[in-house]
DNA sequence: AGCACGCCGACT
DNA sequence: GTCGGCGTGCTC
């Protein structure tokens, strides 16, 4: 009889011991039982550690599928950095959760592709990575929008192809993956697969099997397709690096990029990071040599110039309270040349603000502290963080039923344009992307020019690629300034600067007008002058002064309950012990009710604690555990997040 | 997570 | 007297 190690797909548990038979290799997938149900399980390694009772069967072997060690210890390694059970991130994250038994293959397609050539800013690039391609070592590619990143990557994939290495390239979105798809396979020498959480069950089992056998060899996608487990991984790449969408913001919190540095260096191959706009955190390392910074500072048309104009709509002409003259004359101008526009705002719906007549008191969620957000179309005022939404509406005060509107939402935008423009305009926004396919139909009626006007959240200010855009029009993004996170002036600068790459890309001049309230915020001086190595290291040295990342570690505890009290007393409790206790170096701030403090009833308490060193985080999750559990109430819960992006 | 155990209200 | 509600505990 042989014991075993196992990591099991189960929230909570830590390795368990099964027994079996026979002598099953590491990274074995088993069926195992745990409490009457079976899940399945990676086996770790032999064990004689053990306690002899109670031990269960191994009960089924699944040998299409071998892990790697290095992979086995990846997710160890995850685990243990964002201090949850490896049965947590197992469940929550590996693609081996989804594994079926009975797997028919897929047919391959015919592949034709051609062979790019560099100029001589990427061919210098390019051979500094590709002469140490077989260790580990973390490149920065910063580049301006348009420079011409993806073709660097192009060659390096195929150097990695040609010596049989596979290949992960990781974004941000799901949205950018398709149009990532297509560039790339023309110019691949082998076939692209696309994997995130949207694609079919088939297509899953499809790609999960022959990546692990080596018959695929690059797969690009989300978060996720990190986990797909290879044979012989010899380069990752993560493009848009500073994206925040590669956190994830649910159980265990990881962020994917800094994961791919991690598995990069387990593997001992290269990682490289790419973006026009880097995150702090990488740029930082980069100037401490931890990474190797790459720049490329060509344009590939460099005769691309854009100009950007910001508008003070306390002072201008208005067509009305969210349109300056000056931007729709842009428009006009745009759409009587047959070129294309677009324009950002930063809020979902109609309006953000639905206000009582009588009173003045803004309609708030019943469950959560937050307003609700009217939606014209249906009529509805919705929650947009519980789903709840109302049809009638009645002052939580007054009891008054007359209301008006104030703040603008894209469906507001999109409505007046409809009215100055018809038949001209398309949105794009969280509310429209009900799947991949309707983002893509969207997209390509855009990027045919069957219509001219795209109106959109943040979602267009990623990744688009048209040439007959000429004009990139900002609606309004003054709330996000007001957010209670330090990073709100590096994420300002980014999604900016990434919107004004979206024009330029080819021949035609483009311009940018940002309509904005607060025309003195330096974020916009940034933007405008594209001084972004001195607006860095000012906010370097900043981070520096006030003891925030990348000079210490984050860590987030949220704690949520129905009973305000119990939230509060047990906030208290643990910021008490953990007090006690804290190394020197480190701080704790709060606890304090979170800026959101109710959701769905719940009521929101936060602590950040400030970390010097990372091991200390362990200490301190085991900590919060312990007073928890002693201290715990009814439904009261907590996160642990290691390295926050959401402050909320 | 999700299943078992256990202790209170309402129903044959 | 027992059926089932879901609050708390535990998983090799
Ligand atoms: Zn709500
Ligand atoms: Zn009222």
């Amino acid at each position: 009889m042989f014991y075993y190690k196992v990591a099991v797909a189960t929230p909570y548990l830590q390795f368990l011991t099964y027994k079996s038979i026979n002598d099953i290799p590491d990274g074995t997938i088993v069926k195992v039982e745990v409490k009457k149900r079976t899940v399945l399980g990676i086996i770790y390694s032999k064990t004689t550690d053990f306690d002899p009772l109670d031990i269960k069967e191994i009960l089924d072997i699944y040998d299409n599928i071998r892990l790697t060690n290095y992979y086995l210890t990846f997710l160890e390694k995850l685990s243990n950095y964002y201090t949850y059970p490896i049965g947590t991130t197992l469940h929550k994250i590996s693609p081996i959760r989804f594994i079926d038994l009975d797997i028919k293959k897929v047919k391959e397609p015919n592949l034709s592709y051609h062979t790019v050539s560099l100029n001589d800013e990427q061919q210098s690039i390019y051979e500094e990575i590709a002469k140490k391609l077989d260790k580990f070592y973390t490149y920065l590619i910063y580049g301006v929008t348009g420079s011409g990143k993806t073709e660097i990557y192009c060659k390096l994939i195929n150097d990695v192809l040609d010596r049989d290495g596979q290949v992960i390239y990781i974004l941000p979105e799901i949205t950018l993956t398709t149009q990532l798809f297509h560039r790339l396979q023309i110019r691949l020498k082998k076939e692209v697969a696309v994997y995130h959480s949207k694609i079919t069950e088939k297509k899953r089992q499809d790609i999960l099997v022959r990546f692990n056998s080596g018959a695929l060899s690059v797969i690009i996608g989300a978060r996720s397709a990190l986990f797909v487990p290879g044979k012989n991984i010899k380069l990752i790449i993560v493009d848009e690096e500073h994206d925040p969408s590669f956190k994830q913001e649910d159980t265990p919190h990881y962020n994917a990029r800094d994961m791919a540095v991690l598995y990069g260096k387990i593997l001992n191959i290269p990682v490289v990071l790419g973006s026009a706009t880097p995150s702090i955190e990488s740029y930082y390392n980069a100037s401490t040599n931890k990474y190797k910074l790459l720049r490329l500072n060509q344009k590939f048309h460099p005769n691309t110039e854009t100009s950007i104009d910001i508008i003070d709509m306390k002072n201008e002409e208005v067509i009305d309270d969210f349109l300056s003259k000056k931007l729709y004359d842009g428009i006009y101008e745009r759409l009587n040349r047959g070129e294309q526009t677009l324009l950002l705002i930063n809020k979902k719906g109609y309006s953000s603000y639905i206000i009582c007549r009588y009173c003045g008191t803004i309609l708030q969620c019943n469950n959560c502290s937050v307003s609700m957000t009217y939606y014209k179309s249906d009529k509805v005022a919705r929650c947009h963080y519980c789903g709840t939404y109302q049809h009638k509406f009645r002052c939580g005060k007054c009891g008054g039923e007359d209301f008006f509107t104030v703040g603008t939402g894209s469906e507001k935008v999109f409505e007046l344009m409809d009215q100055l423009f018809p038949g001209e305009i398309l949105r794009l926004d969280q509310d429209v992307v009900t799947s991949t396919r309707r983002v893509e139909s969207i997209l390509s009626e855009f990027g045919e020019k069957r219509k001219k006007i795209l109106v959109g959240t943040q979602i267009i200010s990623k990744g688009l690629n048209y040439p007959d855009i000429t004009l990139i029009g900002v609606i309004n993004i003054d709330n996000l300034f007001t957010l209670p996170d330090f990073r709100v002036e590096e994420r300002s600068v980014q999604m900016l600067t990434q919107f004004l790459g979206r024009g330029g890309r080819f021949e035609k001049p483009c311009q940018m007008i940002i309509q904005t309230y607060n025309p003195d915020n330096p974020v916009f001086n940034v933007v405008k002058t594209g001084q972004l190595d001195r607006f860095y290291n000012d906010i370097i040295e900043k981070r520096k002064a006030m003891g925030y990342p990348p000079f210490v570690h984050l860590v987030k505890i949220l704690i949520d309950g129905q009973r305000i009290d119990k939230v509060m007393d047990i906030s208290n409790k643990i910021s008490e012990s953990l007090k006690h206790t804290l190394s020197k170096e480190d701080k704790l701030l709060g606890p304090a009710i979170a800026p959101i403090s109710k959701i769905k009833n719940r009521h929101r308490m936060q602590i950040i604690l400030k970390v010097k060193t990372v091991s200390n985080i362990a200490k301190y999750r085991k900590m919060v555990d312990d007073i928890f559990y002693k201290y715990k109430h009814g439904n009261t819960k907590f996160i642990f997040d290691v390295d926050p992006y959401n402050f909320m």
